[in-house]
DNA sequence: CCATAGATTTCGCCT
DNA sequence: AGGCGAAGTCTATGG
């Protein structure tokens, strides 16, 4: 990612064309190219922009261009749609570039998470006499999302997804041959929890003894009135 | 505006609760108060924000958080909502700011301004044997769009819009009526086109003799190939 | 000032 | 991959 803070003006010739008077603004270069023109103001959105998948290329100033104190012209053009985006740029008060490697997290599992910790508050939904041992109990193929144990003192680990699918039910399948393996845990019972289980999912699980259960988010949320508590 | 370039965590209490792990992203700070938080991908949506208006306080991190290694931590509440961002920050590998101003802000009349260069190009669709005087023919009280003739040598008027609206009309009108009693010109009809005519409008326009024409912008876009000839 | 429609929408889910 | 609907949507317009 390249951040640039310069005086620039700005052409976008596209779906609609459009100008950027001259003035001083952040240009924001990201690893796939595509670039982001920000003022000092405004909401998330930029003033303008390229969407990948595109190119940068960096072209002399012509001679009327440099007569006017354009020192550096970007050409950003879509690969696909042939939109163009031309930034005629006079002074540069900041040039960084930095590695930031793929982000892990872009994922809207915000609501997993939340329903992790929901659930983690509210355990006697599995059943009653249910206690929680842990949250992101860490096996050797990954953390299970919920490790509680039943009335009887039985392990149960749970899998949470927004929506379950079979892939979730293949997921804990594999937790639990993990865990019944070890003698400390075992038996270590399933339980699939979601805020809606796909039918061919909710038979998979069945079928291989694991328990279903469908989570009310919204009810979940009104008992705990969470928004408030998470910090 | 301030760039941050930091590893950090971030979490989000709101509308939705949602979390980013611990990555090395883009912060940026808006003079307004409002936060940005963008990897090096994805489009122009960050990944997580905070819209203005809002407030970003710098708490110092408790004994847990600074046992794990965060320094900094930013909390940035929404003024009207109560909205919650909390940016836990470890490794801070960039941290500049910049003094921007206010931006002028994107030309809106980029369309207007297409269309009529588009319009003065293809003449043709004001009707066959049209051809064009010139574009921005000025008078009296401001600058006609576009001045043509048509196939008998009569003087018209051309008045833009994007959309069409009854104020157009009326623009058009104070035109007419002023080039009219210029004997070099009269008679000259007046034709209101636009991408798109409110019926309001072109009941107005019909019924004091100007002409409806709607164009199309994509079409007309397409016959002249603009995007290349704009630079 | 509030409702509504359009967006260079973006984003995710589903067929 | 293409289509549809929602979004922490944002942005402008109309009333």
């Amino acid at each position: 990612m390249r951040l640039v803070i310069a005086t620039c003006s700005v052409d976008y010739a596209g779906r609609l064309t459009a100008h950027l008077p001259l003035a001083k603004r952040l240009l924001v270069v990201k690893g796939d190219g595509s670039l982001l023109v920000h003022s000092d103001g405004g909401s998330y959105k930029p003033l303008n922009w390229m969407s990948p998948p595109c190119t940068l290329s960096i072209i002399e100033p012509d001679e009327d261009q440099r007569a006017a104190g354009v020192t550096e012209v970007w050409k950003v053009t879509h690969t696909k749609t042939a939109d163009m985006l031309i930034v005629s740029i006079r002074e540069i008060e900041l040039d960084s570039t930095h590695d930031l490697g793929i982000d892990p997290g872009l994922q809207k599992d915000g609501v997993e998470a939340h329903l992790q910790k929901l659930l983690a508050e509210q355990i006697h939904l599995l059943g009653d006499g249910h206690t929680l041992v842990r949250r992101e109990y860490m096996t050797a193929i990954g953390p299970v999302d919920i490790l509680a144990r039943d009335a009887g003192g039985a392990s149960v680990a749970v899998e949470l997804k927004r929506r379950g699918d079979i892939d979730g039910v293949e997921q804990l399948t594999r937790y639990l041959e993990l865990m019944n393996r070890d003698p400390l845990l075992a038996p270590v019972t399933g339980v699939f929890a979601a805020q809606e289980i796909k039918p061919q999912a909710r038979t998979l699980a069945e079928d291989r003894g694991i328990r279903c259960l469908v989570l009310d988010y919204d009810e979940m949320r009104g008992i705990d009135d969470g928004k408030a508590r998470l910090f």
